[in-house]
DNA sequence: GGTTGCCTGCCTATGTATAGGTAGGTATGG
DNA sequence: CCATACCTACCTATACATAGGCAGGCAACC
């Protein structure tokens, strides 16, 4: 495989700048210098800022659905959500929240484009564990009451909001303990 | 009642800006403008922007409490947390995310002190929270498996990341079905 | 096979606006 | 007199961005 060019590494230091300090909180200048490169050259790659977070939302987004899809093949729903709820441990537990969660942290100062990405990736996300939870619920794989459609978008809502918390603690690792209370909480009670 | 003080307007005009914008995406000639006042008379109230910080999270966090006091006297368990959701309701409502919330997504730009009360917030509402849930589960009033720590963190969570996504996706009353989400889940099996 | 010409990726240099902050002065009122 | 609360004026650093140049690759063409 060919060596990583200047644009992937460039979007690699965004989207760890982005996770761990905010989308406002990294510059051009940042970039440029962990890539010891000049900030026009970064310029050259994306001509704004907010070329730059549109490239880095695509680009995660597509990296997230190619992961949710390798979730998706085969398992039970229950092993599909607990692998799932690893992917947000994974990035909790080097000190990242998830890209979009970050940017919806910073909704109002983006670009309607990338408004419109962010807005995307929660509708798919939700979409997605809805059809898991209800095709689950139906093969008696997992149990919950009512619409999937609303255990979906708190179960999400959890995922986002327990990264703020674990890395406001100092504790990375306690997305840990999310998965297993949602894997107890979707547990069939057994008669 | 005395009208405010200039610095209570500065608070006042920079918890909206970071609950609706993030703390890195306000300035000091932000406040000044919203205020009609110079940069130089901000910080004359605030000399940094570490020390507005700081201000601004302990004044949060005494207002929060004492929401949380009111909340606390008198009622039943349930009544409680349901009308600890509604803070958050009413917050998302009106567009804002938690402060806390929103500071966690800035935390690695924090001074020390700032993150210090942010982990505190944190800390102080898993507590209080666990004690409601565990004092309404003695009482026959709310029901839930395993600890009541692990439950209260996973509900906390879902509260700030449930602002996120409804705030992303433009629903700022999707707060609501958070609410009864969680009663619903609270909520005692009928024999 | 040299030369022409374009493309990529980086550079220097520069510009405009903002961010955070400081020094020192002034008006007002107890 | 002195504290409060505001001001003018200024500073340095940064953020984002543009213009224009240059080196190397590579492909076409006579």
């Amino acid at each position: 495989m060919a060596t990583k060019t200047t644009k992937d590494r460039l979007l690699d230091e965004a989207e760890l700048l982005c996770q761990t300090r905010g989308f406002n909180a990294f510059s051009f200048k940042a970039l440029a210098e962990a890539l010891e490169i000049k900030t026009a050259s970064v310029h050259y790659h994306f001509p704004t800022k907010a070329d730059l977070g549109l490239a880095l939302v695509q680009r995660y987004r597509e990296r997230f659905e190619s992961q949710v899809a390798r979730v998706s093949s085969g398992r039970s729903s229950r092993d599909r959500i607990a692998s799932y709820v690893d992917i947000f441990a994974r990035l909790a537990r080097s000190h990242r929240l998830c890209l979009c969660g970050s940017l919806a942290g910073d909704f109002a100062t983006l670009s309607d484009e990338v408004q419109g990405e962010v807005r995307d990736y929660f509708a798919a996300s939700e979409a997605w564990l809805e059809g898991v939870l209800e095709a689950g619920r139906t093969a008696g794989e997992v149990s919950f009451q009512g619409e999937a459609r609303a255990t979906s978008r708190v179960l999400i809502g959890m995922l986002e909001g327990t990264m703020l918390s674990a890395r406001a603690s100092g504790s990375p690792n306690r997305l840990r303990d999310t998965k297993r209370w949602i894997l107890d909480f979707l547990a069939v009670p057994t008669p």
